[in-house]
DNA sequence: TGACATACATACCGCGTGGTATGTATAACA
DNA sequence: TGTTATACATACCACGCGGTATGTATGTCA
């Protein structure tokens, strides 16, 4: 990661096409089975320029998480939430929304961040830490949420925010895990009306 | 595979030795991180042997599916479930004794199908179409356990038993993702009480 | 204008991998 | 008792991998 003064916006490009390329490449096969010749060749870009950005594949999917993970989970599931002091109708359009956008190849694919952790963590301490602070930050998203939902009164009070929140991310993850094995987008809508009835059913 | 009509008990200790090695490195490493100089060096097999019995590594990975995991979802979660005709209390009993018996080990290692799902199902059809007769079965004994219960008076006549079961798994599956990647006996345990509060929700 | 650092590009390397070729000990059967 | 198939054991191989060493073009600054 070399940061002189002037990043130009041409290295800063570089980077990036690297960076996405290896997300599209992990999220396909995994980062063990991610391969850098592969990565590369879907690219312009040499092996000259990866590892004068990255200084091993693990820093480099590293950042793949830290980055791209990261924000995306932020943008499409964190900050919609808070737009409103309805959570619940918010979430529901989230899925319904999430749900209508998917394509076949992304359900093939699964969701990245739970790839990530359902290989790396046993086996790299690194990448967990990484992928656990983004599930965290999911999660009190959804927490706070809720919370100020109970504050304006559109969340029943007995609710335990915290075990919610918790509950939904892991039945949001197993949905899609279930669906992306089953190949199938009726599992995953099936599944999300679930979800979404449970949180109705918290409505106050 | 071979197969005379007489196979010797030696025969078949040997396979079944390879198969629990390999069922176990897959289950830490992944199936493209499981080697199998590890699997065999964690044996007193050598690689002849395994390559008598088992063409590939991916015959190998094929049989770990279909003989050892289908197996173990079926005693553990299946089989329990048919024994009474209240499937709620019935699965919380499943649940809190599995909670019980569960080691750190297991949590880091997580679910071993779930595991194979993941990494496999966009990259090996023969690894998905397996792992998929597994959950479907799976699903299978739920819906049937939740439909007797429904006959007998357990459980609410309104409830969509194909949607639960489904929706069942998938929590599970996801408590038990969310966990190894938390690394926490708390999120799991957090996680398999509000699947509890769910399934009470459904009784009649 | 020269010196130097940056941003790549190319060629190469050692290693572990899945898989194979070949050898051998043993048990069954003619 | 000789033959043959089975059940392994050992030695080896080609390949793709992550990583490195070296070369070069370019922009910056004294």
């Amino acid at each position: 990661m070399p940061s002189t003064a002037k990043n130009t916006e041409q290295e800063i490009a570089t980077r990036q096409v690297i960076l996405e390329a290896a997300y599209e490449e992990i999220h396909a096969r995994g980062f063990q089975g991610a391969s850098l010749s592969k990565i590369l060749s879907s690219t312009s870009v040499t092996k000259g320029a990866l590892y004068h950005y990255f200084p091993t594949k693990l820093a480099l999917g590293y950042a793949v998480v830290d980055e791209i993970l990261a924000e995306h989970i932020q943008q499409q599931w964190v900050q919609p939430l808070l737009e409103t002091d309805d959570p619940i109708s918010n979430f529901k359009n989230i899925i319904l929304q999430t749900g209508g956008e998917i394509t076949e190849g992304d359900i093939q694919c699964g969701c990245p961040l739970n790839n990530l952790a359902q290989e790396m963590a046993p086996i790299d301490e690194g990448f967990r830490s990484r992928v656990e602070t983004v599930y965290r930050s999911w999660r009190k998203g959804i927490e706070s949420a809720l919370l100020k939902g109970q504050e304006k009164g559109f969340v029943k009070k007995e609710v335990n925010v915290k075990s919610v929140s918790t509950m939904v991310v892991a039945s949001l993850e197993g949905c899609m895990g279930l669906a992306k094995n089953a190949q199938s987008k009726k599992v995953l809508f099936q599944c999300g009306q679930s979800i979404i009835d449970y949180l109705e059913s918290l409505r106050a």
